[in-house]
DNA sequence: ATTTTCAAT
């Protein structure tokens, strides 16, 4: 029998790092990235489950080696050489909505990937840096969508891209809130892509 | 309980 290697188990995140990183109510000093890709398959989008994953941010106590989770997930795409001629629908999750630089990096990966829809989902609205809602706009007019996460991704992270050990069917654990907040800041999204903010 | 932000507003 031809037993081939074992195929590799595609990580996981653990439950308390999601929970923590996706919170309305504790923001910590991390970014969690979770994403898939989908290819155009006779007007389907098809799930390409080679490249699901997650990553983080690279963090130090010295500038020059931290790096946004942004930054490294366009490194990872740029690895998976993403046929030309075929249709692409990347959804991301990420706990920090893209700072104005990131913003702009993801624009300029946009512009030159006229093959690839991006979509992405931010649990957090992340508006320490000037210029977060220009950022935020211009990857709107790149083409991006951009939205908050709701209880139905918080949901479908939790399901697709946590580990849950010996429990697989353990439900999603929302906070106190969790829909009143999304809402709140799913509204405040919209006011800043129609440039409605303050 | 924390009113916070991909460490240094």
């Amino acid at each position: 029998m031809a037993a081939g290697p074992a195929p590799e188990a595609r990580p996981l995140m653990d439950e308390q790092t999601f929970l923590d990183n996706s919170s309305h109510l504790n923001y910590l000093k991390e970014t969690y990235l979770c994403y898939e890709v989908e290819s155009m398959n006779d007007d389907l989008w098809i799930p390409m489950d080679e490249y699901k994953g997650f990553l983080r941010n690279k963090s130090s106590y010295r500038r020059w080696e931290r790096c946004h989770a942004e930054p490294i997930f366009l490194e990872r795409m740029a690895s998976w050489n993403l046929d030309t001629e075929l249709r692409y629908r990347i959804t991301v999750f990420i706990s920090w909505s893209p700072c104005p630089d990131c913003a702009d990096e993801l624009v300029k990966f946009l512009r030159e990937n006229r093959h690839v829809n991006l979509r992405i989902f931010a649990a957090r609205i992340y508006d320490w840096y000037q210029g977060y809602e220009a950022g935020l706009r211009e990857l709107n007019a790149a083409g991006a969508e951009v939205a908050m996460m709701t209880l139905h991704e918080f949901e479908y992270c939790w399901k697709n891209f946590v580990d849950h050990q010996q429990d697989e069917d353990k439900p999603f654990p929302p906070w106190d809130d969790l829909v009143v907040r999304s809402e709140e800041l799913s509204q405040r999204l919209e006011g800043i892509l129609q440039n409605r903010e303050e």
